[in-house]
RNA sequence: GCCUUAGUGGCGGAAUUGGUAGACGCACAGGACUUAAAAUCCUGCGGGAGUCAAAUCCCGUGCCGGUUCAAGUCCGGCCUGAGGCACCA
C-alpha cells in the first residue's frame, strides 16, 4: 500500500530547491507561454474551480515541457475589486489587510497543487510596483486620444446616496435598503475601444480560439452596415439623425422614436404632452437595458406632440419616445417601418399608427412582413430588390444632403471610472486654470492612500481623503485636486500577461524586446464568462500598445481554451449564499494533489465541466495504487511483447492527439488500458515501467517522480522527453468489417486489412446471417467504406 | 428577451470529417482468496423478446419531423438546464 500523498511535499520542496520550474531563456528550445487566467482573491481560499483551471492546465504545461518546449507558466492575483471593499464596509477590516491575507493563504494552497508555477514572476495588481504601470497605461491611452470624459449613467440609490454595481441591484432595488434604484448621469472616464472595433472584429479570423467564443465577440461588437438619415422636426429649427440598416424602406416610415434620454426630447415636447413625457422618462430610468429591450414585453411609449418630416416624401409623421430605443446604440433615435419590423409593428398597432407596406409579400393585416421582396409604394425604388434599393437610396440621400451610408457597432466605449476606493487611482489632476492635467510620468505612482473612510455616503471614498485630493497643478503650480474615482479592475487585468515575464522591472512596465520575444501567450486557459469583456479589453490594450510602438504583435492570446464550470452537487453554480460550495482542501488532505487533479481530469469533459460529485475520486486513488503495484513487478530484462507494444503505442498516440484538444479524460483512460495490459504480466520488463511513468508524469507529477526514484532513476522524471509514437509498430493485420443491410448491422467479418473491394464483397456474402437477408430481395446498391463497413441495400 | 452552449445506461463520460452507440471508469451482482472483513483478482452489466445456453430479432443518444444506403453527429421546429448581457471578476 502506497501513501503517495505523504511524499508530495518532499517533491514540491525538491522541485523548488532545484528550480526545475524556473523559466530560463533557452534559445535552443521553442518558448511556450502557458497562462491561466489569474484569480481574484475574494473568498479566503482556493475553490475547486481554481484546481480545475490551474491544476488541469498544468498537466498540459508539463506535457509540453517534456515535449521539448521552454515553458513559462506564471501565476498571480487580480487583487483590486469590489468584494474586498464590501467586506471592509461590513467588518472594518482594511481591504489591503484582507487581500494580503487571502493571497498568502491561496499561495500556500497553490503550492500544494504541485504545479509548475514560477513564483519568481508573480504579479499582484494591488501592489504599488504593479499599479504604477496600470496608471501609466491610462496616461499612454490618454496621450494618444484613447481616454476621454463624458456623462454616463450609473446605478444610484438615493437613500444610501451611493453608486451601486449591477451586482448590488436586486430586481431594480438597492441590495442594502431596498430603495428603487435609478439611473443618474455622472461625468466619467472612458477608453475609446470603439476605435478598434473593426480590427477587433476582423482579427478574430487569425485566432485559434473556440468558434463559439469568436461568435460571442463578433455579436458583441455587433457590426452593422446601414445609413444615417436626417429628419427635420416640423415647425422648428431642430433635426435629428437616425441610424437604419434598411434605408430602402424609408417610404414605409410612419413615425419616429427617440430614446427617452435623447437630448431633443425636452426641446420638442409640446406643453400638453410634457407631464406624460416626464413621467415616462422617470419610469424608463428605473429599468435595466435587458428589461427595456425584451421583445416579449408589451411596447410602451409616449407621443411628444411633435412631428418629423419624412425626407423622401415630406410626409408629417409623429415623434414618440419609447424605452425600446436605447441612447447607447446608433444615434439614440430610430425611424419606424411598422410594415416590416416586428417591434415597430407591435408599437404601431398599439398606438394606431399607419402601416404602409413597401415590400411585396406577407400579409401585413396579420403581422409584420420581415422577409425580402420587391419594393412597392416607394417611388423611385419600385420594382427593385433590397440591395439595389439600399444603394440607390444612399445615392439619393447623399445627393440631397440628408444622409449617407454608415457602419455602426453595438460595441460601446469602455467606461472605466469607479466611484470606489479599492482600485488603482486615475492619474489625473483638475486645475482651475489648466483644466484636466495628466499626472506627469515621473510622479507615478499616484499612491492609493491607506487611511481612508470607505463607508458609502455618496462620494468616492478618496474624495474624503484631503491629503490625497489636494495637490498642486503640475503645469502651473497652483493648488489643484486629484481625480477621486478609481479604475475598473478590468484595466489591471488587461495587461498583466505583459508584466509576468518582466515583473521586476522598475523603470518601465516591461522591456520591449523581452516582451516581444515572450509574447504572445501561446495557450490561454480560463472561463468562457470572460469572452466579451476581459478578452476583448485585453485585445484592445495589445492593439493600442502596438500602435504606440511598444509591441510588435497584434493579438495577446494566440490560442484559447475554456475550462467548463464545476457546479455544486445540486447542479447550480457554487456560491456561499446557496451553501453548495465544495472545498478542494479536504480532498487534498485525504487523497493528495495528484489524485484530486487526476479525478478532475478523468471525471469531467474539461470544456463542459459539470456538477461536482466525489463518487469517482476513489477510483483514481485505486488506479494510482495499481500503478504502484505494477511498478513493483519490475524486472531487468529486455523482453518485449508485441501485444503490449501495440497498447503502449496506442496510448502514446491517443494522448498526443487528445491533450492538444484538452481532452484529459480519454488520456487517462488510455493510460488505464496500458496499465491493464501490463498487470497481466507477473514480471514487467523495465522498459515498460519507465514508459508508463513517463507517460503518466504530466498527469500525476508527484507519484511518477516518487516511483521513478524508487526504481533507481535519476531526479527528475520531469526533465525527460515524453515518449514518442513508434512508427515501426505495425497495425493489426486483420480488421473487422461490419455488414449493414438496409442500414442495419447484420454481420461482421474479420479480414486482412489490405483486402480488395472485390474480395471483401465475396467474403461478406459467405456470412450466414447476411445470406439469409440477401435471399429475401435483390441488391440495388452496395457501398464499401474501406476498413470499416459494407452497406447493402436490397429491395 | 437577446447572444452562446449543453442534453447519450443507475452515475461520470467515450464515439475527431455522418459509418459497429456506450471506450475508460464508478455503482451494482456473482465468483476466487480469507476464520472473517478490508484490499486484490476474475466474470457479468442499456431495455425488451427469444433460448438449457446460444444464434437471432425489436427498441434506444431530451421531444416532434426531415435529408441519407447510413444520423448522437446534418437540416427545420420545440422543451429543459447552464454562461454572458457592458459597475461581480
Amino acid at each position: 500500500m502506497y501513501n503517495f500523498k505523504k511524499e508530495e511535499k518532499k517533491w514540491q520542496d525538491r522541485w523548488e530547491k532545484e528550480g526545475i520550474n524556473k523559466f530560463r531563456d533557452d534559445p535552443s528550445k521553442k518558448k511556450l507561454y502557458c497562462l491561466e487566467m489569474f484569480s481574484y482573491p475574494s473568498g479566503a481560499k482556493l475553490h475547486l474551480g481554481h484546481w480545475y483551471n490551474f491544476g488541469v492546465s498544468d498537466t498540459y504545461a508539463r506535457y509540453k515541457k517534456m515535449k521539448g518546449f521552454n515553458v513559462f507558466e506564471p501565476m498571480g492575483f487580480d487583487a483590486f475589486g469590489l468584494p474586498a471593499e464590501n467586506y471592509a464596509i461590513k467588518t472594518g477590516i482594511h481591504p489591503r489587510i484582507s487581500t494580503e491575507k487571502n493571497i498568502e493563504t491561496m499561495e500556500t494552497q497553490l503550492r500544494k497543487m504541485g504545479a509548475m508555477f514560477d513564483w519568481d514572476h508573480e504579479v499582484i495588481t494591488c501592489k504599488e510596483e504593479y499599479y504604477k504601470w496600470t496608471e501609466w497605461m491610462f496616461l499612454k491611452l490618454y496621450e494618444h486620444g484613447l481616454a476621454y470624459k463624458k456623462e454616463a449613467p450609473v446605478n444610484w440609490c438615493d437613500k444610501c446616496k451611493t453608486v451601486l454595481a449591477n451586482e448590488q441591484v436586486i430586481s431594480g432595488e438597492c441590495e442594502r435598503c431596498g430603495t428603487t434604484v435609478i439611473r443618474k448621469d455622472m461625468s466619467q472616464w472612458f477608453f475609446k475601444i470603439t476605435d478598434y472595433a473593426e480590427e477587433l472584429l476582423s482579427d478574430l479570423d487569425k485566432l485559434d480560439w473556440p468558434e463559439k467564443t469568436k461568435i460571442l465577440q463578433k455579436n458583441w461588437i455587433g457590426k452593422s452596415e446601414g445609413a444615417i438619415v436626417n429628419f427635420k422636426v416640423d415647425n422648428t429649427e431642430y433635426n435629428f439623425d437616425v441610424f437604419t440598416t434598411r434605408c430602402d424602406t424609408l417610404f414605409g416610415v410612419t413615425y419616429c422614436v427617440l430614446s427617452p434620454e435623447h437630448e431633443l426630447v425636452d426641446k420638442i415636447t409640446t406643453s400638453d404632452n410634457k407631464d406624460a413625457v416626464d413621467n415616462y422618462k422617470i419610469e424608463a430610468s428605473k429599468q435595466s437595458e435587458i428589461e427595456r429591450t425584451s421583445t416579449t414585453k408589451e411596447k410602451t411609449g409616449v407621443f411628444t406632440g411633435a412631428y418629423a418630416i419624412n425626407p423622401v416624401n415630406d410626409k408629417k409623421i409623429p415623434i414618440y419616445i419609447s424605452d425600446y430605443v436605447l441612447s447607447s446604440y446608433g444615434t439614440g433615435a430610430i425611424m419606424a417601418v411598422p410594415a416590416h419590423d416586428e417591434r415597430d409593428y407591435d408599437f404601431a398597432k398599439k398606438f394606431g399608427i399607419d402601416i404602409i407596406p413597401v415590400l411585396e409579400g406577407g400579409d401585413i393585416s396579420k403581422e409584420a412582413y420581415v422577409g425580402d421582396g420587391i419594393h412597392i409604394n416607394s417611388d423611385f425604388l419600385n420594382g427593385l430588390n433590397k440591395e439595389e434599393s439600399i444603394n440607390k437610396m444612399i445615392e439619393f440621400l447623399k445627393e440631397k444632403n440628408i444622409g449617407y451610408g454608415k457602419t455602426t457597432y453595438k460595441l460601446r466605449d469602455w467606461l472605466i471610472s469607479r466611484q470606489r476606493y479599492w482600485g488603482a487611482p486615475i492619474p489625473i489632476i483638475y486645475c482651475d486654470s489648466c483644466g484636466i492635467v495628466p499626472v506627469p510620468e515621473k510622479d507615478l505612482p499616484v499612491v492609493l492612500p491607506d487611511d481612508v473612510e470607505f463607508t458609502p455616503d455618496g462620494e468616492s471614498p478618496l474624495k474624503k481623503c484631503e491629503s490625497f485630493v489636494n495637490c498642486t497643478c503640475p503645469k502651473c503650480g497652483k493648488p489643484a485636486t486629484r481625480e477621486v474615482d478609481t479604475l475598473d479592475t478590468f484595466v489591471c487585468s488587461s495587461w498583466y500577461y505583459l508584466r509576468y515575464p518582466d515583473n521586476k522591472n522598475s523603470n518601465e512596465p516591461f522591456n520591449k524586446e523581452l516582451i516581444n520575444k515572450m509574447l504572445p501567450v501561446d495557450k490561454y486557459i480560463g472561463g468562457v464568462e470572460h469572452a466579451c469583456m476581459h478578452l476583448l479589453y485585453a485585445r484592445f490594450f495589445t492593439k493600442a500598445l502596438r500602435d504606440m510602438g511598444y509591441l510588435n504583435f497584434d493579438e495577446p492570446f494566440t490560442s484559447l481554451v475554456h475550462q467548463g464550470l464545476i457546479l455544486g452537487p445540486d447542479g447550480e453554480k457554487m456560491s456561499k449564499s446557496k451553501g453548495n460550495t465544495v472545498s478542494p482542501d479536504e480532498y487534498v488532505e485525504e487523497y493528495g494533489a495528484d489524485v484530486l487533479r487526476g479525478y478532475l481530469m478523468f471525471g469531467f469533459n474539461y470544456v463542459e465541466g459539470g456538477p461536482w460529485s466525489d463518487d469517482g475520486i476513489k477510483s483514481i486513488d485505486k488506479f494510482y495504487q495499481r500503478v504502484g503495484r505494477v511498478v513493483d513487478q519490475i524486472e531487468n530484462s529486455d523482453t518485449r511483447y508485441q501485444e503490449i507494444d501495440k497498447v503502449l503505442n496506442n496510448t502514446i498516440k491517443s494522448i498526443t492527439e487528445d491533450i492538444e484538444r484538452f481532452q484529459f479524460n480519454t488520456c487517462i483512460a488510455r493510460i488505464m488500458e496500458y496499465v491493464n495490459s501490463l498487470s497481466k504480466l507477473d514480471k514487467i520488463p523495465r522498459y515498460y515501467i519507465e514508459q508508463l511513468l513517463l507517460v503518466l508524469a504530466p498527469f500525476a507529477p508527484h507519484i511518477s517522480e516518487e516511483l521513478w526514484n524508487k526504481i533507481g532513476n535519476e531526479f527528475s522524471i520531469h526533465n525527460n522527453k515524453y515518449p514518442e509514437i513508434n512508427n515501426d509498430i505495425k497495425e493489426d493485420e486483420n480488421i473487422e468489417v461490419v455488414v449493414q443491410i438496409n442500414g442495419k448491422v447484420r454481420g461482421k467479418v474479420t479480414v486482412p486489412s489490405d483486402i480488395s473491394e472485390e474480395d471483401i464483397k465475396v467474403k461478406v456474402r459467405e456470412i450466414e446471417n447476411v445470406k439469409r437477408y440477401l435471399e429475401e430481395g435483390t441488391i440495388i446498391k452496395e457501398i464499401y467504406i474501406p476498413k470499416k463497413l459494407v452497406s447493402i441495400v436490397i429491395k
